[in-house]
DNA sequence: CTAGGGTTAG
């Protein structure tokens, strides 16, 4: 039974593939060999194309290395192969070397492999090398078109040339090739990064008056730069100018703004903005909903944020998402301020349960609150955990248990307060008490 | 006779 081709088969062998752990996937390849190879060159091909669309970029390079024990020669669609295959990998240079050797022999490569590869210099950044390709093409008169332009304008934002990408977009124009959207997104987003959004704006403008329709990608430019400039609400502004483009914010669009919000403090309205996502279904992703909830947090002064704190911190534990522990700090103190004594204890022994180490001014803040409604013995709990607190904070509940009397309770406190190396400057009332615990703990 | 090329975030 010889490896047949078919659309069908080729897609069946690749899921197969797909469904063996890695290290056994090799093996497959092999005993396509023993299987009486191909029958023409085109059965080959398919399967080499099949294995790099599906990123199995291994087994295409040990496939085309078995080329001649099949006796088929490579023609110009298997090398394109290979020159895609190496710049998915990553190693443009080995791409390169395919493109010099078809070059050589007079197999001449079609613009979308030059693309690919040119593409390949510039996403890591060799736009010289992706304009010594460019010069290739032109010796054998291959013309770029807007796509192998894209790809330099991206390589030349992405090296900090903005302004020569803006300049070759204005060459493109000008050689009466029509640039597209993605043309305009790519220098925006080359503004934009910089920090000059308003130049992004004019773009846009410019596109806009040639008919070209922005998508989600040109608008996530921009909120990316306004962001960076500190105009947050202008990215605001700018979702309601989208929505009414008809052009639908993505999950992209809406983690950035509301990132943006945060950032600048506009806490209100990124709660909202917040509410607005999960209203059409987007997912707020964990290392988000900890921003969030550290934002409302800081505001948890103004009881509409705390609430929302609150509410925020519910979703977050009802779902088992990880709270980090900055975030922690940040809740206990909203529930102190919030004088929620109990909760604020809760959370510091599961922030303590988890292994997060207790700040100094977390544990402070939380026997604090617990002196002040009462809790005593809870607040002298607070230093069993790990973690020590100021030497104010034994200094207060010294002075707790002094002021009801409880000479014990102020003498175990100076003790735990000893044991961890401070002297507070309060001491338990009656010398006795304070004598003993020196001289049991120093 | 045909494959195939270009976007975005914290």
């Amino acid at each position: 039974m010889g490896y047949r081709n078919s659309r069908l088969r080729v897609e069946d062998l690749v899921k197969r593939i797909k469904a063996l752990p890695t290290k056994q996937r090799p093996r497959i390849v092999d005993s396509i060999e023993t299987d009486r190879g191909f029958q023409t060159l085109s059965e080959f091909n398919d399967l080499l194309m099949a294995f790099v669309t599906a990123d199995e970029l291994e087994l295409a390079l040990k496939l085309y290395s078995n080329l001649c024990s099949y006796q088929l020669d490579p023609n110009c669609w298997t090398f394109s192969i290979m020159i895609r295959c190496y710049c998915k990998k990553n190693e443009p240079n080995e791409a390169k070397k395919i493109i010099d050797h078809m070059v050589e022999n007079k197999i001449q490569p079609t613009v979308a492999t030059f693309t690919v590869l040119i593409n390949a210099f510039c996403r890591s950044g060799r736009v010289q090398k992706a304009l010594e390709v460019l010069g290739i093409m032109g010796l054998i008169n291959r013309k770029p078109t807007i796509q192998t332009y894209n790809c330099l304008l991206k390589g030349l934002c992405y090296v900090g040339e903005v302004e020569k990408a803006h300049e070759l977009l204005r060459n493109i124009k000008k050689n009466s090739i029509r640039p597209d959207i993605y043309t305009y997104t790519a220098v925006m987003d080359g503004f934009c990064k910089v920090g000059r959004s308003d130049e992004a704006l004019e773009l846009l403008d410019e596109a806009l008056g040639m008919g070209l329709v922005p998508n989600a990608v040109t608008f996530n430019a921009l909120f990316t730069g306004y962001f960076k400039e500190g105009r947050p609400l202008e990215g605001v502004g700018l979702l309601k100018q989208m929505k009414e483009r008809n052009c639908w914010p993505d999950y992209i669009s809406y983690s950035t703004l509301l990132h943006g919000l945060l950032k600048w403090g506009e806490i209100y309205i990124a709660m909202g903005i917040y509410k607005e996502m999960v209203g059409i279904g987007f997912e707020v992703d964990e290392r988000m909903m900890n921003t969030l909830l550290r934002g409302l947090c800081r505001r948890s002064r103004r009881e509409e944020m705390l609430k929302y704190a609150y509410q925020v911190f519910d979703k977050m534990k009802n779902e088992g998402s990880v709270i980090y522990a900055s975030t922690y700090d940040l809740v206990i103190e909203a529930f102190c301020i919030g004088k929620d004594a109990d909760k604020a204890m809760d959370n510091l022994i599961e922030m303590a349960r988890v292994g997060y180490a207790l700040r100094r001014i977390t544990l402070d803040k939380v026997i604090h609150v617990l002196c002040v409604e009462g809790k005593l013995e809870e607040a002298l709990s607070v230093l069993v955990l790990h973690g020590i607190p100021s030497k104010s904070s034994f200094n207060v509940l010294i002075h707790e248990f002094n002021r009801r009397g409880r000479r014990l309770g102020a003498g175990n406190v100076f003790g735990a307060a000893v044991k961890v190396g401070v002297i507070p400057e309060r001491e338990p009332r009656g010398c006795s008490a304070k004598r003993e615990v020196l001289i049991s703990y120093v």
